[in-house]
RNA sequence: GGAGGGGUGGCCGAGCGGUCGAAGGCGCAUGACUCGAAAUCAUGUGUGCGGUAACGUACCGUGGGUUCGAAUCCCACCCCCUCCUCCA
């Protein structure tokens, strides 16, 4: 959420980064509301400040004089107008705040500017593309072919997008949870915390999934929503608090599913196991004060890409840009890992900086000193990685011509295996 | 799910219709004392909103209601605790 004031101060600017983000919104019953909202506040101040020291006099006066009763009529008109303003002035602020809600972050000045994805940066490549002297297969056609994966009986039990993994697969995707979290644990100083997985209306509002990406969430009819990603509980976890300055940076990793309606992706990546209903992520989530977030962004993005460089996949760093930045982003990294069925590279990770975007919207605030006034803190977050994802890759990067694959080294001593292959099926 | 108890400031806890942004304690900060520390004493110590400021105003789980006036009374909801039930 941006600031009321700020963003009316500095509205030019403000409908300028809104243009850049091709989001057209009309400023203008803002502006009026806010200025009622003064007027109104004004107003039941003033009142106020009468009604109490009417009160004064209440209270010292003979309860049954003659001057009592007048004297409480005439208030009793006052305190009626006053409620009237009161009404008014909540329902002001209420549209205020919906209005605020559903306007985006302010891009970074770093971000470029563009239309769409077109205009993304790419920042760095890593790794040297895989070659093959027969076709490579994708990963569906792998993964079925070992008996791994089972995209059929996933739409059975539970529909499209829905996948059954199999001996190595499954060992593999919980040999990769489990990598991920003893690297960003051991090596990079993040705390591990498991979230619960349904979070309430409040949350997902902080984190800025609500209130205008309602329809891409699973919901339950007690109006719980299943976790989109580990973002929203625990950046939420600090929801409404006042941090002590010297705590921070605070780094969490969280190893969560996630679930996703892809409402409006009818037709994309229908094969495989790239765009699923449910997928595991380990997701990296920081608070750190505002002067550092752009240096903690750089170290979030290579603790993530540190796991792509141990599993020796190859993958290059992109920058958003204006057009392609997510709802509650100020700056964001894409990691995209090489596939070679599709011979391009695809998104594995997403690293974003919201600075105070979100921190406003849930009150996550810390105090610089014991004395000082409370600041909002910044947050950021980034997959590292989404693990379906991972498990794409490694099918497809380490597959050999007789449609076995074998498994990277880092991985072996998770999985307990070092190839999968018909002949190996645990 | 049933019965009872409770949600007040960073924490504990009093207040149960007007003098309450709220006693008292702990914690914290500053000062005094001390060679230094502990102890002790003194002073200070919430957040949002409006305002350059003085100051004003709002906030006692959340939302409604009663009243001239609500932390205090009424209603609904949420959450926590104890017991029973159930369960992993």
């Amino acid at each position: 959420m941006l600031d009321l004031k700020t963003t009316l101060n500095q509205l030019d600017d403000v409908k300028a980064a809104m243009a850049n983000r091709n989001s057209q919104l009309d400023f203008s019953g803002l502006e009026q509301l806010a200025a009622r909202r003064k007027e109104l506040i004004l107003l039941h101040d003033a009142a106020r400040f009468e009604q109490r020291q009417a009160n004064d006099e209440m209270r010292a006066i003979d309860k049954k004089s003659e001057a009592f009763t007048e004297l409480r009529n005439k208030l009793k008109t006052m305190s009626d107008r006053l409620k009237e303003w009161d009404v008014e002035l909540a329902k002001v602020e209420a549209e205020i705040s919906e209005l605020l809600l559903v306007i985006p972050n302010l891009p970074h000045a770093s971000v470029p500017v563009g239309k769409d994805e077109s205009a993304n940066e790419e920042i760095t490549r890593w790794g040297e593309l895989p070659t093959f002297d027969f076709e490579p297969k994708p990963h569906w056609e792998l993964g079925e072919a070992l008996g791994i994966l089972d995209f059929e009986r996933g739409a059975k039990v539970s529909g499209a997008r829905f996948t059954f993994l199999l001996g190595a697969a499954a060992r593999l995707e919980r040999a990769l949870i489990n990598f991920m979290l003893d690297v960003h644990t051991r090596e990079h100083g993040y705390h591990e915390i498991l979230p619960p997985f349904l979070v309430n209306r409040a949350a997902m509002t902080g984190t800025g999934q609500l209130p205008k990406f309602e329809a891409d969430a699973f919901k339950t009819d007690n109006d719980l929503f299943l976790i989109p990603t580990a973002e929203v509980p625990v950046t939420n976890y600090h929801r409404d608090e006042l941090l002590d300055g010297a705590q921070l940076p605070i780094r969490y990793v969280a190893y969560t599913p996630c679930f996703r309606l892809e409402a409006g992706s009818y037709g994309k990546d229908t094969r495989g196991l790239i765009r699923q209903h449910q997928f595991d992520k380990v997701e990296l989530v920081k608070f750190v004060l505002p002067e550092n977030s752009y240096e903690e962004l750089d170290k979030l993005l290579d603790n993530a890409c540190e796991i792509l460089r141990r599993l020796k996949l190859p993958y290059r760093v992109v920058a958003l840009s204006t057009g392609d930045l997510g709802f509650s982003a100020a700056k964001c990294f894409d990691i995209e890992v090489w596939l070679p069925a599709q011979k391009c590279y695809r998104e594995i990770s997403s690293c974003s900086n919201f600075e105070d975007f979100q921190a406003r919207r849930a009150s996550i605030r810390f105090r610089r000193e014991p004395k000082a006034k409370p600041e909002f803190v910044h947050t950021l977050n980034g997959s590292a990685l989404a693990v379906g994802r991972t498990l794409v890759a490694i099918l497809e990067n380490y597959q050999q011509a007789d449609g076995s694959v074998v498994v990277p080294e880092v991985l072996r001593p998770y999985a307990g295996i070092d190839r999968i292959s018909l002949a190996s099926r645990p």
